[in-house]
DNA sequence: CGGTTGCTTTGATCCGGATCAAATTGGAAG
DNA sequence: CTTCCAATTTGATCCGGATCAAAGCAACCG
């Protein structure tokens, strides 16, 4: 269930409702306005929980502004965050009830809702719609495998080093950046929301943040703002591949 | 990309190819018939590496008999497993590429295949097997969430109990059984193959083993064969949440 | 049969990250 | 500009799981 599909935008300009470039050749004209109707927005305060664990869900739609968690909680209190929904994530499961996790505004949220079993409808009627979804689906599900390398196999300052490249690479105010550019940006996480999503504690967050910073791989100015003097010595401390080669 | 979208049996029984009660109402006898037409069947070795991480991938299909491992290696050899591969368990990336994962038979796998490009071509005509693609990708993401929270925050011992519980729910050769019976069959995987998939060690997976065979969660007779003399048991060493409730 | 080979178990030690406990800081409210 | 407080940093210690090292053990083979 829930998060990311990514990019159900709603055309305020006109872009295919279930947006991506590639994809927009493919909706006809009545299942865009279709999409148009059914849409509301609203927005959530910060720390707000916009959707509890085992809720009846009644929309789906996507992030608009503004950053959520999707998490996972054991009763005895452990916390794992399993998704970050950013501005342009899908939300909420089409067909059948979401699975039992949370969605918790990080920072005010806005997000455009459309009725589920409007929604639910025009998957079943529109191939445009149901393929992109499923497209989007993919990419969330590569997206979730990378993760779980992280927490299985990362040590804590890999950990580190991948969610702020992560984070800075889904920052689109940044525009496109490349190779060794300086960039800077605010961090949308408390450490606590840092931890649970690497599975780590808050503590040791904020002691690899601070030996990045010691080592030069990142400046702070304030508890939150962060600038990154070059991008791709940090992206080496991520532990991944990153020549992105594929030779022969 | 990979694994488990689930149930592309094809047929040999009437079913819906792209299987699932639910949903079989929903395919016309012409798409079933052009499924039909398109699928192949072919057998793997145990320890064959059926897709290697970034190849150019010519089918898609499922698996029918056997058990496969999917998985991801940082360069300095560090594995995680992101996905098992159980009977009914979809392989492959329908649209754009596959992702840098590994498929790896651990026993004798046979697969059924689809030419790739039929395929997709097959999804973006055919309303019914797109959507419940989508409905299947959605149950793997929230397999892989659930499978985070393990990464992130179980300790080894609910590991390795989660993990046998898993298997032993996906086991159909068990039947449907419940609460407290006593059940009993193979282990399909390694004691290394199991640490990969769990993020541990294959030592502390044959510590842990040990210890919930001495504390008699489990009894082992031989080294793959296990026996739960009390399934719901077991399932309280998961850590997960067992009692399913959802008071008011 | 005895020997090789590849799992698996068990043992001893080490270390990264957790836990418990203060001290510090920056930002918001007055 | 001060005050206050939650978020963050830093410190000291502990422990679960990793690592290094040696046996068991079952299947296979000559």
């Amino acid at each position: 269930m829930f998060k990311s599909v990514t990019n159900l935008k709603t055309s305020d300009c006109g872009d295919c409702p279930i947006q991506a470039s590639a994809v927009c050749s493919r909706c006809e004209p009545d299942e865009l306005e279709a999409l148009e109707r059914l849409k509301t927005y609203k927005t959530y305060a910060a720390g707000q929980t916009i959707i509890w664990a085992g809720d009846e869900l009644q929309f789906v739609g996507s992030v608009v502004k503004g950053v959520a968690t999707l998490s996972q909680t054991m009763e005895d209190g452990r916390r794992q965050m399993v998704g970050l929904l950013l501005p342009s994530d899908f939300v909420g499961r089409p067909g059948r009830q979401h699975a039992p996790f949370d969605v918790i505004a990080a920072t005010e949220v806005t997000l455009c809702r459309f009725h589920k079993a409007d929604f639910e409808n025009l998957i079943k009627t529109s191939t445009a719609v149901a393929s992109r979804l499923l497209e989007m689906m993919l990419d969330e599900l590569d997206a979730a495998r990378e993760w779980m390398l992280l927490l299985g196999r990362k040590t804590a300052r890999e950990k580190i080093a991948s969610l702020i490249v992560i984070i800075a690479r889904r920052d689109k105010s940044l525009g496109p950046f490349e190779g060794n550019s300086r960039i800077q940006f605010d961090l949308p996480l408390s450490r606590e929301a840092m931890a649970d999503y690497l599975g780590l504690t808050l503590e040791t967050v904020s002691r690899q943040i601070s030996s990045l910073k010691r080592d030069g791989f990142i400046e702070l100015t304030g508890k939150r703002h962060i600038a990154i003097p070059d991008f791709a010595r940090l992206e080496n401390e991520t532990g991944d591949d990153t020549d992105g080669g594929m030779l022969a």
